[in-house]
DNA sequence: TCTGGGGTCCTAGGACCC
DNA sequence: TCTGGGGTCCTAGGACCC
């Protein structure tokens, strides 16, 4: 018989901002705000002391990427828009991203964990979720250890929960932020989870939780309650399950410590909004280095793709895309450019541009080329010289 | 004063094939 | 004469997550 599986989630602490106080101890307890395209770095002035930009100061387009807990008292979030958050904290201190540090952090922790719990599945930057199944020791102790780890390796604090599950682990994560362990068990549903709102659900986004609430079910319990024939009418009847699943605590999914990309991309979102003819050579000349960047990170990581597609959100805000799939794969920027300016010819450009995208799907590993038939000839995967 | 950028997964219709 | 049923691929949009 299986032993039941001990799930970890483990969250960093307003990680961006938490790497960037490492770097300027001088804003501890300070509010802090990361994000804005074109947030001002610290200045040094002619004394040697920093001058931070002020979050009142910033113009243009953006939004919060992360911000500390003394800037989220005064009511500023992640993706709020930065104007926003200018009229709620304009005293904040704003910093510039800058993801290569976070990355380096990411890498640290991620490697400090894998000392003691080796079974890791990413989920992006800043979390994961650790297989503790198969590891000797109580829950309380081996939480108790990653966290100290984690902190002697990076000097950050993070927040981590330990459930049967994965579901039951990223909620527990979040029940005792910052600095947190929580550690939850199916009993505990009942009293731990059903009270709290449906959309701290992961999976149960806004408009879920808006269609939710307007059958009156607003928290966790009150899907777990509901009738299922209810549920499957007003759902379909895989959806439903899921929900019923979910509120009862109820998940099988796998740690997955493994995974290959399926598409590479990027967009930019416009200083001002662009409009097709006037502003041609402009939009071009993004659109060419958009390319040039999709191309770059595919032969970096070693992928080339099938399937080639465009974004595009117009002034309103409104998002179209189109793709097309050739024949066969490619990774260079030329041969993107081309099929997606074939793309570009089947949508409407009468209105102003807010948004420009790139991506490539369908990757295949670049591990082969192409020999004089056109198929593929693996190479060997270790060239000795 | 609106609302970033990088992703994944799901749905749904039509084409196409057997 | 009035009509199958699967399966897979392609495309577009949307919800959701970090």
């Amino acid at each position: 018989m299986k032993p039941p599986r001990r799930i970890a989630h483990l969250d960093m602490d307003a990680f961006y901002a938490s790497v960037e106080l490492l770097r300027y101890p001088q804003l501890r307890g300070r509010a802090v705000v990361v994000g804005g395209r074109r947030a001002q770095a610290p200045q040094r002035l002619p004394d040697g002391s920093l001058r931070f930009a002020r979050l009142a100061d910033y113009v243009g387009r953006g939004v919060v990427t992360t911000s500390t807990y003394e800037a989220r008292a005064l009511g500023v979030f992640s993706a709020m828009g930065m104007m926003k958050a200018a009229r709620l904290a304009p005293d904040a201190v704003l910093l510039p991203a800058d993801f290569d540090a976070y990355r380096h952090y990411s890498r640290m922790f991620k490697a400090a964990v894998a000392t003691i719990a080796p079974s890791i599945e990413n989920r992006g930057i800043d979390e994961i979720y650790i297989d503790l199944t198969n590891i000797d020791d109580d829950s309380l102790s081996l939480a108790r250890r990653i966290k100290a780890a984690v902190r002697d390796a990076t000097g950050l604090s993070c927040s981590i929960a330990v459930a049967p599950n994965k579901l039951l682990a990223k909620i527990g994560s979040e029940l005792d932020k910052p600095d947190g362990l929580t550690l939850l068990d199916l009993a505990d549903v009942a009293t731990r989870i059903w009270p709290l709102p449906a959309g701290r659900i992961n999976g149960i986004g806004p408009k879920s939780a808006e269609r939710l609430a307007a059958l009156g079910l607003a928290t966790v319990g009150d899907i777990a309650r509901a009738d299922p024939a209810m549920l499957r009418e007003h759902f379909g009847h895989s959806y439903a399950t899921w929900l019923a699943d979910v509120a009862h605590g109820r998940d099988e999914r796998p740690v997955v410590t493994h995974s290959e990309p399926k598409s590479i991309s990027r967009e930019t979102t416009f200083e001002r909004d662009l409009h097709a003819q006037r502003d041609r050579e402009e939009l071009s000349g993004v659109f060419t280095a958009l390319c040039e960047r999709v191309a770059e990170d595919l032969s970096r990581k070693g992928y080339r793709g099938r399937t080639i597609g465009i974004k595009l959100r117009y002034a309103d805000f409104s998002t179209v895309t189109r793709d097309l799939t050739l024949p066969a794969a490619i990774d260079d920027a030329a041969a993107i450019r081309r099929a997606a300016g074939a793309c570009l010819r089947r949508v409407g450009l009468e209105q102003r541009l807010r948004l420009l995208g790139v991506r490539v799907g369908g990757l295949e590993a670049a591990t082969g080329v192409p020999d004089a038939s056109g198929y593929q000839v693996e190479l060997p995967l270790q060239v000795t010289s």
